[in-house]
DNA sequence: CAATTCCTTTACAAAATCTTTATAACGCAA
DNA sequence: TTGCGTTATAAAGATTTTGTAAAGGAATTG
């Protein structure tokens, strides 16, 4: 994955800071939200690969906050905080945390956690490269080649190719594609599908007006074979 | 999920018998050994859902067991060590760890990271087929096979024979039927019924004129068989 | 800051699906 | 047999969904 996005939200500047010099010195990019709400609106028109989430926070506890991502964000959430008591502990990771780790932190650590933790995410059936006949897919490298020959793609149609690929075989809704590609709040933009799809179809297929590769799923989604 | 199974690796009894209690209380199976070696050849025999590794094992150390684990086995290995140095948390976190506790651990907290680890690593195996004779149904995928041949379904079709199929041997009455698929305003609407089965008949059925798959029940709804 | 690329949006044609209508067939009881 | 309620099938019409092109903005790059 080239430089995972990672969402900060946390109240206090001075921790935002430190992480955002220690996160970004290890080649991610960050984004960040001083309140909870600010970070749910981010969160959703552009989803993050990883969410750092502070407790603490002035506006809405960072619990709830947990629980209105984990209604539709499934990457890694790690919750920061100051509080220890087990009971914190425990409804953070019953509610879907990926992890917990108290304040003050060691940096190294969680570092090695958010590895761990987006190694973990990614790893639904992730060997690097993905083929499908003559059509290869370097997850790594984000190339794409047919028949051997390089393709270029754009960053949203390598994205959404991507994502094809990593489900071969089931139809993916609009929603879905749309949620995962977009964030959150585009659910109902399902024009943009049509349009790279479009767009796609006319760079991978053989015969652009009867697609293989991505097949229509009438009134549901699009599947990837 | 029927009881899920815990290998506990530990060369301490009274911490394996702490363990082994508190665990078979939340309904897990618990397996158990003492030394790295063993350990690994319970793992390898029975491969467990989640596995709870110590550090500090008598005849390899756990991070040496950690790499041989992971060349296989992809289910959580969760660390409990008495060592706390950042060092031995990033190399165990890197090397593939889903988690890590320093002892003395809260067995709340414990058991919170467990089922967090066996939800998480539970996600991404669900394939759920319905198959009824020659005729498989994958809800996930939303592929309907006959005789190992896909077919291909409109959205409403599909969304009936599922509802059939999850209801094998039932009679679903015309207006559940009808409640379900099309909505509660739609609960008279019968005709819609007949040509939809109608369809997935010539689909589905061998002889459509001589119905086995969905029978009809006269007055009162279909049968899915 | 100009040029280029990419994304978003609009418009319209084409295709697929759903709804409705019409008509025939079936089973059952009088 | 006839009549009635129910079911089956075909096909026309209506509606929804999809595909494609293209214009205008936004972002990126040199």
């Amino acid at each position: 994955m080239n430089k995972a996005e990672i969402l900060i939200i946390d109240d206090e500047a001075q921790i935002r800071k430190l992480l955002q010099i220690n996160l970004e010195s290890n080649g991610y990019k960050v984004i960040q939200a001083s309140t909870g709400n600010e970070g749910l609106v981010l969160a959703a028109s552009h989803p993050p690969d990883l969410i750092l989430l502070d407790i603490g926070l002035p506006d809405k506890s960072g619990h709830e906050i947990l629980k209105e991502l984990r209604e539709w964000y499934n990457k890694p959430v790690l919750i920061l905080s100051v509080q220890d008591t087990e009971a914190d502990i425990v409804s953070a990771l019953d509610n879907g945390a990926t992890d917990y780790l108290t304040k003050p932190f060691r940096t190294g650590e969680l570092l090695a956690r958010i590895r761990s933790a987006i190694r973990r995410s990614q790893n639904t059936e992730n060997d690097s490269t993905i083929t499908c006949g003559d059509l290869e897919i370097d997850l790594i490298a984000r190339i794409v080649k047919l028949k051997g020959e390089a393709i270029k793609l754009t960053a949203t149609e390598y994205n959404l190719l991507a994502l094809f690929a990593k489900n071969e075989g089931k139809v993916l809704t609009h929603q879905y594609l749309l949620k995962e590609i977009w964030g959150y709040s585009y659910q109902t933009e399902t024009q943009y599908l049509r349009v790279f799809v479009g767009t796609l179809r006319k760079k991978i297929e053989e015969n652009p007006n009867n697609p293989q590769r991505i097949t229509t799923e009438s009134g549901v989604g699009y599947r990837f074979q």
